[in-house]
This record gives structure tokens, C-alpha cells and sequence, in this order.
DNA sequence: GCGTAACCTTACGGGCGAGTAGGTATGCTC
DNA sequence: GAGCATACCTACTCGCCCGTAAGGTTACGC
């Protein structure tokens, strides 16, 4: 009516990070279907063809988002673990920024695990991401195994460290959805159970299937 | 044209279980959403209006895939681990039960876990199956330590269940996705992870925060 | 052999939401 | 203050797919 001058014409860039906000924050709430480019364009304060001007089509939106977040954990988790810390000492901090990361940034994390990993599409991308991280676990076990002078099979120092992986998703997802949880402690124990267990594991302790 | 009596009639419960089967297959290949009522149908040998009068709409369609897959891989742990077993042969049991209907199911485990994760209406269904599971790895533990004259504190008891249910998903995820993997193998790493490092841990070894 | 109930089909309605056409306003440069 | 690029909008098209209406056919009881 009077004008309504109120909402300013702001630069590519912000109305970017913006509709990446809304985006996320949509996707995470309803899913990747369920989720409409009218409900998300709403959501960021702008029109629906803004969205597809700047950053095009659904699929190439959640890929956006994917990446944004994506980034951001893993340079949070490599910015935090420095490869000259003693080993378990970087793996306590990469554990102590994956859950302050989760736990800052929950609408992100809902994205990046539970939706991608369902369509098609995106698993690809989340698995690459995953395997990543599954060889920088990896790579600190070998690590910590070298540094006392022995060595394990290449095969299972993988598949411990995707269960190790694995379980610090779990705590993650148990993590995002409880408010009232603290990060710190969460890493604490995720850190137990890892240092403590594969230590264990890997120094040649075995439980014998045979009865 | 000739009769074409190919396609006999079936009774109901037959063509529920047809139904199911194909269900679950289209569900688990395309995912919730991408996957159509008419390829659910003509994949089981059967028209659309059939698969809505015996199973009702898209939506109840999963939750019966849902129900049916997740009782079947209940049934498989529950049965395996029968509770008068000393607690590690009861943890291996389960184990073993658990990766070996991963392998031999693999589209069912997709679809309870990579598909009902993400949607909304069914996490919750899930999420109740998890904390299942949750409670009784917690019970195991419980009981290993009792029996060892310890004792740990609930929380602390129910996170390492948390995490070891975790790890055993994401294992049993990498095992959905490698056909030439061996379930029986990838049953006795977990068991080595779970064994070892929650004992060690539960124990009262503690890895210090504190440098 | 005739009713009736269960099995099964073809063919359509209708909504929802992705993506677009075409036009308006604002600021920036000279 | 003319010209131009960029930010932004309203209002539409159109295809896909869930769900159903209405009717055909086989088996079985009596």
C-alpha cells in the first residue's frame, strides 16, 4: 500500500546464502520431496524464480546445500585434527568438532544424512564424503599402530574404521535430536569407546568365534 | 485374444505376499517417492486397483513393507539370541543373525533403513525398532557386567549400545552394498569391536579429556 | 446351472508442484 | 538523467502419478 519499501535489494551473494539457509532448514523439516521450492523460496523472503535464477533446479539446489554442508563439517573436522598431533590426540579433536558441528548445525546434518542417503542422486556424493572420512580414521588407527611398532591386515584397519565411523554417525543422528544433549560429553564417550576398543582390537586381542 | 489363461487367479494372501515382495523391491531401487504404484504393480504381475484394495494406499503400503521387514529381521536377532546364553555367545548370536538377513534381504534392509530413516511419517515406526535393539545390546552389557560383579551407570550403558548398534548399521549398510562380502566375516569384526572395546571400556578404562 | 462373491481389468479424474514467460523496479555509471 | 544491467515479481503451463469408478470374468455353493 504506502510503498512498502521494506524489503531491500540485496546482492547476489547474500540472497545465495540466504535461499541455501531456508533451503536447508525446509529440506531438513520435510524431506526432499515433501519439501516445495514455493515453501523454500518463502521461507528465504524471496520469489520462487529467484531460486532458479541463481541456483537452478531442486535437484541442483540440494546439491548445493549438500556441498555447502558437507564442507563445512569436513574442513571443520581436518581444520581440528592436525596430521602432527599424537595420534590420539587428534583423534579426540576431529571427534570433538564432528559433535560440535552436529550439534551447531542440526538442520545440516538431517540433510546431509538422513535425506541424501535415501534418493538415489545424492548417495553418491554423501558415500564419497563418508569414505573420506572412513580413511582419515583409518589413517590415524595406522598411525597409532606404527607409532608402537606394529602393524594390522589394510582390510581390517578399513572395517574397523567404518564401524568406528558408523557408530559416531549413530551418536550424531541420537545427538540432532536431543536438544538438551552436550556435544563435548557426547565426543567424550564416542572417544571411549573408540580409543579404548580399537586400541584393544587392533593390538591383537581377538574374540574367538569357536565357542 | 487365445483365453491368455497364463495368470491364474490367486487367493489373497498369496497376492499380499506377491504384493510385498515387489513392493519392497521398487521401494528399496528407487526410493520412497521415485517409486510408482503402477511399477509396484505391474512388477508384481498384477493391476494397480488390486495393490489399493488389498494393502490400501501408498503410504500404508510401507508401513506393511515396513512391519513385514522389520518383524522378519526381529524374529532373526530375538530367535538367535535366546537370553540363557552366557552374554558374549548371546551378543555373537545376534550378531550373526543380524548380518545374515542383511545379506540374504538386502532390498529390505534399504528400505527400513535408508528409506524410512528420511520420511517422516515412518522414522518415528524406526526409530521405535532402533531403541529396541538399543535395549537389549544394553541389556547384554548389563548383564556381562553383573555377571563379572560390576556394574556401570544407565546412561553410560545405554550410549555404548547406542554406538554399537550404530557401528553394526553402518556395517551392515557396506555390506548391502558389497555382494561378493561375507556376512559371517563381517559378524565376527563387529563382534571383535563390540566385544573387546565395550568390555575394555565398561571395565572402567577411561581415556582422559584432559591431555 | 444359477447366484453371488471374490478376483481382476481398463480407463479416467484431479491435485500438486516443478519449472517458465514476460514484465517491473531499482540502483549504478557516465 | 539516459542507458543498462541486475534484482525481483505475478501468474501461468504442463506432466506426473495417486487414487477410483465402473464393469468383466472365474470359481464355488447349492
Amino acid at each position: 500500500m504506502s510503498g512498502t519499501p521494506t524489503f531491500k535489494r540485496l546482492p547476489r551473494a547474500v540472497r545465495e546464502q540466504q535461499m541455501l539457509d531456508a533451503a536447508v532448514k525446509v529440506f531438513s523439516r520435510r524431506g526432499y520431496h515433501a519439501a516445495s521450492m514455493d515453501e523454500i523460496a518463502e521461507d528465504a523472503g524471496i520469489s520462487k524464480p529467484m531460486v532458479y535464477a541463481y541456483l537452478g533446479t531442486k535437484e541442483e539446489l540440494f546439491v548445493a546445500c549438500l556441498h555447502r554442508e558437507g564442507t563445512r563439517m569436513m574442513q571443520a573436522i581436518a581444520g581440528a585434527a592436525a596430521p602432527d598431533l599424537p595420534a590420539d590426540e587428534r583423534l579426540w579433536r576431529g571427534l570433538r568438532a564432528f559433535f560440535g558441528f552436529v550439534g551447531a548445525h542440526r538442520d545440516g546434518w538431517a540433510v546431509l544424512y538422513r535425506q541424501a542417503r535415501g534418493e538415489q542422486p545424492f548417495a553418491g556424493e554423501l558415500a564419497g564424503m563418508r569414505a573420506r572420512l572412513v580413511d582419515i580414521v583409518a589413517g590415524m588407527l595406522d598411525h597409532a599402530l606404527r607409532a608402537e611398532g606394529r602393524g594390522a591386515g589394510e582390510t581390517d584397519l578399513e572395517v574397523v574404521a567404518y564401524a568406528l565411523v558408523g557408530a559416531s554417525e549413530s551418536l550424531a543422528d541420537w545427538l540432532a535430536d536431543h536438544p538438551e544433549a552436550d556435544p563435548e560429553k557426547t565426543a567424550t564417550r564416542m572417544m571411549n569407546v573408540a580409543w579404548l576398543g580399537a586400541g584393544q582390537l587392533l593390538a591383537g586381542a581377538t574374540w574367538r568365534p569357536g565357542r
